[in-house]
DNA sequence: TGAATAAAAGAGAAAAAACTCTTTTATTAA
DNA sequence: TTAATAAAAGAGTTTTTTCTCTTTTATTCA
């Protein structure tokens, strides 16, 4: 469904998003254990978040990553969209470069509403919506 | 979504099943210019899809590959699982090995839904039920 | 029976995705 | 103003996926 590097994405970020809600920051090491993900690869993609304004970060001594308002409010489809474009949004079930109404293939029609349904729930979700649901361990961000 | 190998075969059984209500067996280079997409590697698939009976074969002259009755009624999640396994299905969309009723992660109770919708039009799409709309042109497998 | 045909099998190469390690740059605070 | 800290950047390696090429085996039919 979402690449590995999309998983952390959405996982980190919502991880950091429950920090930001007490106003901390947090450090890669600390993300990487706290969502159970390989350290430097994480720390590659939330780079890029970064740079696209998708999530805050400070450098050096009590720097970290977070979230201002604005990116506590961002829907998840903006981190899939980031980091794995957007063929999940539009792109064919089968592969089909101009699958379309016109020039629809065998699971085009049928495959549309997933499709719709999984966006509109990507774009009305947001990202800081769990904190409290994960400070009462009621949702889980590893294993 | 599905990988390209899944795509592929998708497409290319669909195209056979098409082949095959005629009673016309099509060879690999056929099935590869039929569905636009890279002959060796299809073969290979097809090879599989034929080792687990999903699909029929024929060497020699006059051979190729074509569906008998039971595989024609097979539903496409047959397709999909043997090719991909069953992360689609039963896989969490954040990717965590314990993600359950009991464990969700963030996602899981909307999430459950849409794999549900998506399990559910896979498994009550069959192979073969394409096949007239593709002779009037009103479904396409390439491009 | 033997030449032609077509899938099966074997053995890769190329590209993409996932992951790692090291160096640099910015920031803080002592 | 310097030592420590933490992200950014650069430069890989490893693994998986996608795709290719060659040889072998089975089958047909002339």
């Amino acid at each position: 469904m979402f690449s590995k590097a999309c998983e952390y994405a959405i996982r980190s970020v919502i991880y950091v998003a429950q920090k930001s809600r007490d106003g901390v920051k947090v450090g890669i090491r600390e993300i990487a254990k706290g969502i159970d993900s390989p350290e430097h690869f994480i720390a590659k993609i939330l780079q890029d978040l970064s740079r696209k304004g998708l999530i805050q970060s400070q450098k050096g001594p009590s720097g970290g990553f977070f979230l201002d308002e604005r990116s506590l409010k961002a829907p998840l489809a903006d981190i899939v969209r980031t980091v794995d474009g957007d063929e999940i949004f539009t792109g064919c079930a089968l592969g089909l470069r101009q699958c379309s109404e016109a020039k629809p293939c065998p699971l085009h029609h049928e495959f549309k509403k997933i499709r719709d349904d999984l966006s509109h729930l990507l774009q009305n979700t947001t990202v800081g919506e769990f904190s409290t649901q994960l400070d009462k361990n009621r949702l889980f961000l590893k294993r």
